[in-house]
RNA sequence: GGUGUGGUAGUUCAGUUGGUUAGAAUACCUGCCUGUCACGCAGGGGGUCGCGGGUUCGAGUCCCGUCCAUACCGCCA
């Protein structure tokens, strides 16, 4: 028997019992006469206490130890003379009385605790070492309630778990495809799942009536902080349902999640249409944490010889709040981080209303101050209250003044990571070109805090209409029928009214634990150019192997 | 493909205007220490300053190239 007890349980109800413990050497401190040693698992620490006075032989044997060691100890349960009162095991240690050293360890290249002294790059290289951290392990363990919840909360709504193939065919929309040469059939490859669409509204015509899958999806696109090559999806599809169907349905998974993982009742999510969210927010994914909403000037500013507002197509404003009193340097380095290149602003117009009343601007020179009271009354500003405008053409100055509104947000603190927005947003105007089509096609995405968490829509279950669309979207008759012909037919055998949505677990567990990154939210992650350090994968593989499929690789370097 | 930031001890970082023997913390090793829990104290070892080239009497520092990491843009629902 290896142990009766994890690190994680003993308390002082368990005061004399005899226990085995196994686990790993964190740390072991050394007083002389005495030696100290935190015994680590999965489960938490207990404290060794090894006394020289009692024995010599034992105590010198727990000296000799090294982090991260695997050790087996045999002992009694003692209330500890001083307690910490930081862990919950903190009341009690193991008077050891028989020592085993199960396995030696090497020194860890960093240092296995809460805080490591370990950089991304390294901590990635020994992942299997980062994973002993208590952080890093309870974003798994979050990650694995989350699907757990999910999977009752569906179960319960008679939602069926189906697993659909990860070797399927390339499709020639969206992403690039994971390829995958096929063996047997030479010169012809299969792809990897850019997410299970397809096989969803197949079991759907097979009348499963509704679906669901936590799966594994591939995109062979760049990666970001929050976007890997794989990822997972809670992906769903249900029958014989309307946009509000699947909105409930949804709305009410993800406040199940909140309330049984995070003890948060939240109230009804409020929904806002595409066109909405781009004009208030200059974003299809608006942070609602927090207001300054855009505020639309252009014509309070028009006909004053300021050519900048004058030959803009859009004139937009947000409303900082108390911050007035920024300082010429900060309006400066806000100039700054509109003109980087990333956003691309030309300039940074600001308008202070001062606390006594007064107003300032960089455009003084072309404004009265009675057209700019007209700003800040539209604004609803009040003094102390800064309102800084970016011009341009519609599309591009949205979306630079959403960029700006999150910065102001981070700078004024106001995207708590605490505290939860949802927001649905509906109405995507997926195919402007046809208005008869976009009636059909109704699509949402759930956004919580600024983040894009899931997104689906109520599907073109009638044939007809399937091919119209594929038409739209620029596939001759032959391509589609080449591409999604089973698709296609399957509608012609009464395929139901249908749709679905499909929710990214990975962003999904980072908004939970907080985090930035996907990245500590999955076990083994890879890095931003798409490599597992770790392993060192992809590689390249034996010429027999690649003869085998029929493949043969061009020379790399050349001049092209 | 592009832009920014970074690469110096096992690790995380500092390193001034180009100047002589490249530092700190932590980790590691040794010794002391009987109630620590980030124990403490004393001592010690440890460096291809990412790599290549250039400027210079002299380069961690300046220039060019390159590789790696990372954030973002493009791309990606």
């Amino acid at each position: 028997m290896y142990r009766s007890n994890t690190c994680g349980e003993l308390r002082l109800s368990d005061l004399n019992k005899e226990v085995t413990l196994s686990g790993w050497v964190s740390r072991i401190r050394k007083m002389g006469g005495m030696t100290f040693i935190d015994l680590r698992d999965r489960y938490g620490i207990t404290q060794l206490s090894f006394n020289q006075e009692v024995n010599q032989h034992l105590c010198e044997q727990a000296n000799s130890l090294g982090r991260e060691w695997v050790i087996q100890v045999t002992g009694t349960v003692q209330e500890r003379s001083s307690k910490n009162p930081r862990i919950p095991t903190g009341e009690i240690e193991i008077i050891v009385n028989k020592l085993t050293v199960l396995n030696a360890s090497k020194t860890p290249p960093f240092t296995i605790e809460t805080d490591s002294d370990g950089g991304d790059e390294l901590r990635m290289k020994y992942r299997y070492l980062d994973l002993r951290r208590d952080v890093v392990r309870q974003n798994l363990e979050l990650r694995h309630k989350m699907a757990l919840e999910t999977r009752h909360y569906l179960d319960e709504r008679k939602f069926l778990e189906v697993e659909t193939p990860v070797l399927i065919g390339s499709t020639p929309e969206g992403a690039r495809d994971f390829i995958v040469p096929s063996r047997m059939n030479p010169g012809q490859f299969y792809a990897l799942p850019q997410s299970p669409q397809l096989f969803k509204q197949l079991l759907m015509v097979a009348g499963f009536d509704r679906y669901f899958q936590i799966v594994k999806c591939f995109r062979d696109e760049d990666l970001r902080a929050d976007r890997q090559p794989e990822f997972t999806q809670i992906d769903c599809e249900m029958s014989f349902v309307e946009q509000d169907d699947v909105l409930n349905t949804f709305e009410g998974l993800t406040k199940h999640l909140f309330k049984t993982i995070k003890g948060i009742d939240l109230p009804p999510f409020p929904r806002m249409s595409y066109a909405d969210a781009m004009k208030l927010y200059g974003s299809d994914k608006p942070d609602t944490r927090f207001g300054m909403t855009f505020v639309e000037l252009k014509e309070l500013t028009m006909g004053r010889e300021f050519k900048v507002f004058d030959s803009a197509e859009y004139v937009g404003a947000i409303r900082v709040p108390g911050c007035a009193s920024y300082t010429r340097r900060q309006l400066d380095e806000l100039t700054d981080f509109v003109k980087r290149p990333q956003i691309g602003a030309q300039g940074l117009i600001y308008l202070r209303y001062n606390e006594d009343g007064t107003l300032k601007s960089s455009v003084d020179k072309f404004y009265s101050e009675e057209d700019l009271r007209k700003w800040a009354e539209r604004c609803d500003a009040v003094p102390g209250d800064l309102i800084l405008v970016l011009a341009g053409e519609t599309e591009k100055t949205r979306k630079q003044l959403s960029e700006l509104r999150l910065e102001m947000g981070s700078r004024l603190g106001l995207r708590d990571k605490g505290r939860f927005e949802c927001l649905w947003v509906v109405d995507f105007p997926l195919l402007e070109k046809d208005e008869e089509l976009d009636r059909f096609f109704a699509a949402y995405d759930l956004v919580i805090n600024g983040v894009e968490i899931g997104g689906g829509s109520i599907r073109i279950h009638d044939s007809q209409l399937q091919s119209k669309m594929f038409s739209v979207l620029g596939f001759t008759e032959e391509r589609a029928q080449e591409q999604f012909g089973f698709l296609m037919n399957a509608f012609r055998y009464g395929a139901p009214p249908h749709g679905g949505i499909a929710f990214g677990l990975d962003r999904f567990v980072s908004i939970f634990a907080g985090l930035e990154s996907i990245r500590d939210t999955i076990a083994f992650p890879k890095n931003t150019a798409g490599r597992d350090v770790m392993i060192d994968a992809p590689s390249s593989v034996e010429e027999e192997q690649l003869d085998e499929l029929g493949i043969q690789l061009k020379p790399r370097g050349g001049t092209h």
